[in-house]
DNA sequence: CGTACTTTTGAATCGCATCAAATCTGGTGG
DNA sequence: CCACCAGATTTGATGCGATTCAAAAGTACG
């Protein structure tokens, strides 16, 4: 069950499996604070843990909100941790003791390759993510979440609109109103949790179409 | 010269360093393209590199705006690109063969653990960026930044006020404005490339003051 | 000295957030 | 099975804030 929320988890040795903690969390329940020693690595298999500081006038700063998946990877690194870590809404965290962790990746090549092709997916995944939340329209964003995430053209939502709205730093309202407008102008399709991008059948098909400068670099 | 700019550099062995190669490149030329196989790993030292894809309008989706550093980490793991990349500005590019980036990684431990810690940094990094984006508020994204990227509620900038109002996804006016305000409601202090926030002096000085549910939890 | 770029300020516009409220949905318990 | 509730979905009206267009002043560099 934890597995099939977290893919990666199947590929954890035995090793560290076994050392691995499940802790349940209520709301409100602090996980860690600045300047705690750094002695787990944590994975949130459901629920919500927010990583944050405060600025002087007491604001709370969130640095990361964490659904699901490994957060504070970085802190891995440190002694102590550089922000308060939070728990939102009552979760289930998997805890590794940090040393095992850092045994595992050293001693077992297809776990460290397993972790780390997870950090590049998750860069990758992050970059497009600051990429269209940089983009102003509403519109803009619905189509480039739908292209950078979905596959070609196409994508099926695992969310509700609302907090889909969420992710793309939208008001839930407007999402609806985009939604609604773009079905209206055919420039895409709703079926449910299914949403097609107008006019796009293959992923490759405008590779073609691209300007000049196809010089031959197009493998260095 | 070029490890200040990429520090991470210094740390690459000398048998990948020997096989890495260096490029020019002018604006407009093509690195890759969609399903073009993957065989190096590159690394901008100056200019700007972009991943895109193209909507069914032949609209340009940006997946990744590169100005220093790695880009298409992620594609490392795959057989071919699933994106164009485009030098957008002329640009000086390192280019690591894939597979004697792979044994390097494989063979040198503390190689491999820069780069593990350099994937987590820039996760971290990524992850406060995307938090930062998803305000609405200009000052909010502002002070967000100096919490999140500076130290102790100040910060040095090392990019003209331009290019941080683009990082922030903000039109340069707008930032100008913002800053403006605040520097006279004496929530920050401007003084050239170094702005305070007003009222922080050290990083820990309130984490004592945070609410209840700080039981003997702190550390797990 | 001139050119290119950044910084700065102004004015007008537009899109999104916000507040409000109605409908629909799935799930719970009587 | 139905009443009921919490949450998601949908639509409307309003206001604010950021974008945009415009233009001037400052700055770095050859």
């Amino acid at each position: 069950m934890l597995i099939e929320s977290q893919p990666f988890l199947a590929h954890i040795p035995p090793g560290l499996r076994e050392v691995a903690k499940c802790r349940n969390m209520e709301a409100g329940e602090t996980l860690f604070r600045i300047g705690a020693p750094v002695r787990n690595l944590f994975c949130v298999v459901s629920g919500e843990v927010q990583l944050l500081r405060h600025d002087p006038r007491g604001t709370r700063i969130i640095l990361q909100r964490s659904r699901g998946g490994f957060f504070a990877e970085a802190s891995a690194g440190s002694k102590a941790y550089h922000c308060d870590a939070i728990v939102n809404e009552a979760s289930l965290l998997l805890c590794f003791p940090l040393e095992a962790f850092r045994v595992a990746l050293e001693k077992d090549a297809p776990f460290r390759s397993v972790w780390m092709e997870l950090l590049a997916k998750e860069v990758r995944k992050l970059r497009a993510q600051c990429e269209r939340l940089s983009l102003h329209g509403a519109a803009d964003r619905v189509i480039h979440y739908i292209e950078s995430e979905g596959t070609g053209g196409a994508i099926t939502l695992s969310q509700s609109r609302k907090s889909w709205a969420s992710e793309l730093g939208l008001s839930h309202e407007a999402l609806y109103r985009t939604l609604k407008q773009l079905g209206a102008q055919g420039v895409l399709h709703l079926d449910g949790h299914r949403i097609f991008l107008a006019g796009k059948k293959r992923e490759s098909s405008n590779v073609c179409f691209t300007p000049a400068s196809c010089r031959s670099n197009s493998d260095v």
